[in-house]
DNA sequence: TGTATGGGTTCGCTTTCTAAATCCAGACCT
DNA sequence: AGGTCTGGATTTAGAAAGCGAACCCATACA
């Protein structure tokens, strides 16, 4: 576990950082609970909203949010026999977030997972074999935590 | 881009995922930039604030939280010819977000990033070679996203 | 005509956030 | 000893967001 130096700022500030601004979109309690729902498949207002058991308004607020910001799109559907409604389905740029949650849940499995195995695991197609978030060089090999080197101004 | 079958609800509820108890831990814009800065290598009260400008009130409920939670210590650190203050250093726990904020880096610099060249990134030690996160299966090769199978129940 | 259903909005109330001011302990100076 | 500086907070009061419950609206169907 290599300790990080001192520093009295970061590099990038946070106004100028994309990770800030992701930040901005995504870093919200039920703003990424939606994103995990919507990534399990659910699209429909009251399905979230019966998952989630948040506020109404919180729940119409959020989805218009990233629809603006574009991880989801809505659009309507129609069951037979049903009139019209509108589904929220996510963009390429909300899937692309999947790796993330996906981490996220492994992490979680680790530290928060009261030694139980995790309830939901993820293995390559075909396999058996147990994958995890890691980082990759071009050729998709794994680079190791202490051999990862930040550089300013790419 | 697959499209994800349609659900009525996720496949395991949120009260008992550790997606949503990480969700929880981290779910939030302050404890997310603090952790940013954090990684950076800031440590000290007085420097979260004048990089995050948050209200200090703010700033010292998450950091407790983020004690509590066990992703940050805090310990005496005492500079020559002051008094000792506390510091906030990274845990383990908290060391291991860090692939999952260089993900979101990432996703916010294809997603968010104006077309600019990202002001971060990172590579491979003694190599220009960027690194990017991914998932690799045990032997520490690639699996694409398209590749990823989710199992439920361990 | 009425009832059910999905997808919201409106309405009050409570909690949390925010900004600014204040507090506090120890080091240093005189 | 008294005064000042400095980092790490807490207090306070107003603004914003969260919350639950109730209500609204359009359309299918009986």
């Amino acid at each position: 576990m290599t300790q990080i130096p001192l520093a009295r700022r970061s590099p990038i500030p946070p106004e100028s950082c994309n990770l800030a601004s992701a930040i901005e979109v995504v870093g919200d309690r039920w703003t990424l609970l939606i994103l995990r729902a919507a990534l399990y498949g659910v699209r429909r207002f009251d399905d979230f909203q019966a998952e989630l058991k948040c506020p109404r308004t919180v729940l119409s607020g959020r989805l218009k949010g990233l629809v603006d910001a574009g991880l989801l799109v809505k659009r309507p559907y129609k069951a037979p026999g049903k009139r019209a409604r509108p589904e929220y389905t996510l963009s390429a740029m909300g899937l692309s977030l999947r790796p993330i949650l996906i981490g996220l849940t492994q992490w979680g499995d680790a530290w928060l997972g009261a030694g139980e195995s995790p309830p939901i695991s993820f293995t390559k197609a075909g396999t058996k074999v147990a994958i995890r978030a890691a980082f990759v060089d071009a050729d998709g090999r794994e680079v190791r935590p202490d051999q990862i080197r930040t550089v300013i101004r790419g």
